[in-house]
DNA sequence: ACTTAAATTTCGACTTGTCTAAACATTTTA
DNA sequence: TAAAATGTTTAGACAAGTCGAAATTTAAGT
């Protein structure tokens, strides 16, 4: 998978402080910032080249330039962490990207599972003015189509309580607020059940022999779904709105 | 102006035929088929670096590319033509271009003059399906912002006949259908006059010492153009809906 | 602690797109 | 039609991003 596409650049105009970044250095920070989120430790080169599907060599020199620009903190063999400024440059990135999943499944109608890959591409599309648009004109979303919270333009997120199914009492009810698997397979498994976030989920019964549950969606009839389906969807006791 | 962002891939993906130019491949498609159309000649290797802000050496080599491909014909010296397969990817670029920029006046409300940066941008996402579902939600535009057509998917244009309004009578009406001028300066001496495609425009009085008019807009008061603005100014007399 | 295993970095090297300077073609024009 | 001007191509070089192989560092195991 070699680099072909050259972009003509990060334009001479534009944002207050921190545009600029090259397609490439933007997907590294966002990947930095989803490993991160996976753990305290310093994100490892190894980590990044696997999730861009990329080698070390490669990730060890993209490290070296987002170090130098202030990005990253970065001491050779010790692994990456996000500076300030790197986190809220990875965050805009998220931003974008979750608010265009949220176009594309609102106005243009795709289905859950394909709107991943474009949505990568047009979250590197620079200007602060079309996020600002594109946000208003949504509505000002606070979740994506996947139940994922769009940080505001200050990076800030709304925080729900979230557990998984599994996690319910017996009678429970619950809003279903997103995934925590986000592959296709999985994804358009749910879309299959109707389980989509928003969605009120009401746990009769859980199989003590292989945990799997028996709900009922929206007070509709009844559902059959594994163990492994129950434990990947998350919910929120509470009733915040998604 | 250098080359600083790289794109991942023409994902291995998708589209029947013709997918998977770099961004790059296809700037200087999109350029020579703009070329291409205000004149006859083979397309000089000149004019393409001025259009692209690049070196004619430069466009020597990526000519040397897209020839290889098959997109343009070429000869030593003898300047660039678009083949059949080029001419219809390059459209397929200016279709994404034109239908984006409906996207961002009609639903993002942007100014005329803002939008061409952006849609520069956008029109490099590689996605058939999201042109689709975009066509179909702005209700199947025929015409961008600036009056402009939107080819089909088979890159067929809804051609009107385009005249200024130097060569209108006086006291016909006709309506508005485009600029000549692309240039912002120029969109936003029109907006500030309220001279935007689909109004209908009167001419009231030509002056005979320097050609400048006198119209009215929508029925509405007198308004004076330069002979320099009416002549960028394009009408349909006929009653083609814009 | 010492040796092996695993992860990381360095070292060329390649590709895309770019540039400058020099060589070469085509036009113009005198 | 030959000389000058203009336009185009070649050649060599460079930045960005990538890779494989070799060297280096850290971590693991006994």
């Amino acid at each position: 998978m070699a680099a072909i596409n050259t972009r003509t650049s990060p334009k001479k105009e534009s944002t207050i402080v921190d545009a600029g970044h090259s397609f490439t250095e933007e997907n590294y920070l966002k990947t930095i910032l989803k490993l991160s989120e996976q753990s305290e430790d310093a994100v490892s080169t190894n980590a990044i080249a696997f999730r861009l599907g990329t080698k070390a060599a490669t990730v060890t020199d993209m490290i070296r330039k987002l170090s130098q620009k202030k990005l990253i903190h970065y001491k050779k063999y010790q692994g990456v962490r996000l500076t300030a400024r790197g986190t809220k440059v990875a965050w805009a990135i998220v931003r974008r990207h979750r608010l265009w999943e949220v176009f594309l499944t609102e106005k243009l109608h795709f289905k859950w599972d394909e709107i991943h890959n474009i949505a990568e591409e047009l979250e590197h599309i620079n200007s602060e003015e079309l996020v600002k648009r594109l946000d208003k004109f949504l509505g000002f979303p606070k979740f994506d189509p996947h139940g994922d919270p769009i940080p505001d333009s200050k990076g800030r997120l709304s925080r729900i309580s979230r557990t998984t199914i599994k996690e319910m009492q017996i009678k429970q009810t619950a809003i279903m607020t997103g995934v925590i698997d986000h592959t296709s397979p999985f994804l358009r498994h749910l879309e299959m059940l109707k389980l989509t976030p928003g969605k009120e989920i009401k746990l009769l019964r859980m199989l003590d022999f292989d945990g799997s549950c028996i709900i009922s969606i929206n007070r509709g009839e009844e559902t059959y779904i594994s163990s492994l389906v129950a434990s990947n969807i998350l919910v929120s006791i509470r009733n915040e709105k998604v």
